[in-house]
RNA sequence: GGAGGGGUGGCAGAGUGGUCGAAUGCACUGGUCUUGAAAACCAGCGUACCGCAGGGUACCGGGGGUUCGAAUCCCUCCCCCUCCGCCA
C-alpha cells in the first residue's frame, strides 16, 4: 500500500499516476484517504487525552490507597467508571477510522515509475528488445503438445484422470528434461542468489502480505481445514522470510532464489491458449528475490531481468522483452518487464517470466525495514521478484523451436550435461 | 491426537496486581584512559502513533475479560518445547 504521508504531500502526483493507470477517480480516492487520516487523527487524540486522565487518576488512587486513605479514594474510583466507558467508545471509534483508512488503501494500486510507458491495453507494452530471429521453417511445424504425445513426454489425458485438466505427468525424457532445466536455472541463480527450500503452504497473512489476499484470493488454492494456501509463486515465502523485521542496512541487499513448484487456479481461461503446456493448475518455477536499498531498486532490476535473460540466450531461444504498460502493470507494481520466447508451433510470443519493482509498497504492508547506518529511523526496504524462469512454456519453446521435419527435436548444448 | 511446560526489548534473562516501557548480563554506539588495541570506567541504546511544542498514548505472542489500576489474575486463539501415540 501506499504511505499516507506520501498523498499527502504529492496529492496531484498520486492522481496523475493514477489516471495512466486508467484510474480516474484519483482526486476522489486521495481526499477519501486524506479525510479518512483526519478522522483517525482526531479520533486518536481524543482516546489519548481521556487515557491520559485515566492514568493520572489511577496513579492518585494508588498513592491514597498506599496510605490508607480509603475513603478519600472511593470519589476518584466511582469517577474512573464513567471514564472507562467513554475511553471503551473512544478505542473502537479509533479502531474504526483506522480500520477505514486501510481498507481504503488497499484498493489503491502502486504508481507506475515515470520511465513506463502510457497505455491501457496489452498492445501499448512496448518490445524493447528482441534477441534471436523468428525462424521460419520449410515444413509446418508442430505445436508441442503433438510433438510431446509422440514422444511420450508428456501424458495429459492420465494428468487429467488423476488430479484435472493442467496437471499433467511428465514421463521419460520429459520428466527428465523439467529436472534438467530446473537444475540449470537454480545452478545460475545461485552463484547471486541464496538458495532456499521454502515452505510450499502458507499461511494468510503471508499471502496477504505480497498481496495475493484479498484481491486475488481466487487465484490460489486454499486448504481450508488449515487455513493454508499452496503457493502461487516462491515470491511469497521468500518474500514474507523477513516480514515484520529490521533489518541492518549492511544486510541489503538481500538476494534469495528458489525452485518450487507454482499452484493456480487460473479460473475462466480457455481455447487453444490454454491447450497443452500454455496454462497450467501447477507448474515448476526458479524465482528469483530481492530487498533492496530504496535508492537501488530500479538499478537492481535492471540487473535481475538480465539475470533472466541470460537463461534465454544460453538455451538459443528467439525472445523479446516487453515493458508494460502503465495499465497492464500489476496491482502493486511500479515497473515490469515480461519477457516472451517465440513459439514456432503457435506462432505466438509466450510469457516466461515477469519481472517487477515493488518498491516499498509490498514492503510496506510486510512491514520490512532496514536500519540506515548513518542513524535515524528504520526505513522501508524496496522488494523485487523474477522468474527465471518459469518452465512449461521453456519446455514448449524449446520442443517447437528444435524440431525436424521427422518430428524429432534437439535440445542446446547447454542442457547435455543435464542430461546424462 | 493425548499429557505437561513455555512465549518479556537485537540476544540471554529477572519481574506474579500500583510511577514497569520493564532489573541485570551480552551485543551495539559515543566518550575517558592508552603510542595503538584490549581491559576497565562513564554515558547512550526498542517500536509505532498523537501533538507546533513542552509532552502524551499504546505495545511484555494475538484477541477479549476482571480491576480504580494488568507483563503479572481469568477466558480464548496462535506458536514453541518435552514426553507418549501415529507416521516418511
Amino acid at each position: 500500500m501506499l504511505g499516507v504521508e506520501f498523498i499527502q504531500a504529492n496529492p496531484r502526483e498520486v492522481c496523475q499516476a493514477l489516471a495512466r493507470r486508467g484510474i480516474t477517480e484519483g482526486m476522489d480516492l486521495v481526499d477519501r484517504v486524506l479525510e479518512q487520516d483526519r478522522v483517525r487523527r482526531e479520533a486518536l487524540t481524543n482516546l489519548q487525552a481521556k487515557q491520559r486522565e485515566a492514568n493520572a487518576e489511577s496513579r492518585n488512587i494508588g498513592n491514597l490507597m498506599r496510605e490508607g486513605k480509603r475513603e478519600a479514594a472511593k470519589a476518584p474510583i466511582a469517577r474512573q467508571s464513567s471514564l472507562k466507558a467513554e475511553i471503551k467508545e473512544l478505542g473502537e471509534a479509533a479502531a474504526n477510522a483506522e480500520q477505514t483508512l486501510s481498507e481504503l488503501l488497499l484498493t489503491i494500486p502502486n504508481l507506475p515509475h515515470e520511465s513506463v510507458p502510457d497505455g491501457l491495453s496489452e498492445s501499448d507494452n512496448v518490445a524493447v528488445y528482441q534477441h534471436g530471429e523468428i525462424p521460419s521453417f520449410e515444413f509446418d511445424p508442430l505445436p508441442h503438445w503433438e510433438i510431446a504425445r509422440r514422444h511420450g513426454l508428456i501424458d495429459f489425458e492420465r494428468g487429467a484422470k488423476v488430479a484435472g485438466a493442467g496437471f499433467p505427468f511428465y514421463m521419460d525424457a520429459g520428466a527428465r528434461l523439467h529436472r534438467a532445466l530446473i537444475n540449470f536455472f537454480l545452478d545460475a541463480a545461485t552463484r547471486k542468489y541464496r538458495e532456499v527450500r521454502p515452505p510450499l503452504l502458507v499461511n494468510e497473512a503471508s499471502a496477504r502480505g505480497t498481496g495475493q489476499l484479498p484481491d486475488k484470493e481466487g487465484q490460489m488454492y486454499h486448504v481450508a481445514m488449515d487455513g493454508l494456501y499452496p503457493v502461487p509463486t516462491a515470491e511469497v515465502p521468500l518474500t514474507n522470510y523477513f516480514r515484520d523485521e529490521i533489518l541492518s542496512e549492511s544486510d541489503l541487499p538481500v538476494k534469495l532464489c528458489a525452485y518450487t513448484p507454482c499452484w493456480r487456479r487460473e479460473a475462466g481461461s480457455y481455447g487453444a491458449h490454454v491447450r497443452g503446456l500454455n496454462r497450467l493448475h501447477q507448474f515448476d518455477k526458479v524465482e528469483i528475490v530481492q530487498l533492496t536499498h530504496p535508492e537501488q531498486s530500479y538499478e537492481v532490476l535492471e540487473s535481475m531481468r538480465s539475470d533472466a535473460e541470460t537463461l534465454l540466450k544460453a538455451l538459443n531461444l528467439p525472445y523479446r522483452r516487453l515493458l508494460m504498460c502503465a495499465g497492464e502493470l500489476g496491482f502493486n507494481q511500479t515497473k515490469q518487464y515480461d519477457l516472451e520466447v517465440w513459439s514456432a508451433g503457435q506462432e505466438r510470443w509466450l510469457e516466461v517470466s515477469s519481472i517487477s519493482n515493488f518498491t516499498d509498497y509490498q514492503a510496506r504492508r510486510m512491514n520490512i525495514r532496514f536500519r540506515p547506518e548513518r542513524g535515524g529511523k528504520p526505513q522501508l526496504v524496496h522488494t523485487l521478484n523474477g522468474s527465471a524462469l518459469a518452465l512449461p512454456r521453456v519446455v514448449a519453446a524449446l520442443l517447437e523451436h528444435n524440431q525436424t521435419e521427422t518430428c524429432s527435436y534437439e535440445l542446446p548444448e547447454v542442457l547435455i550435461p543435464y542430461l546424462s
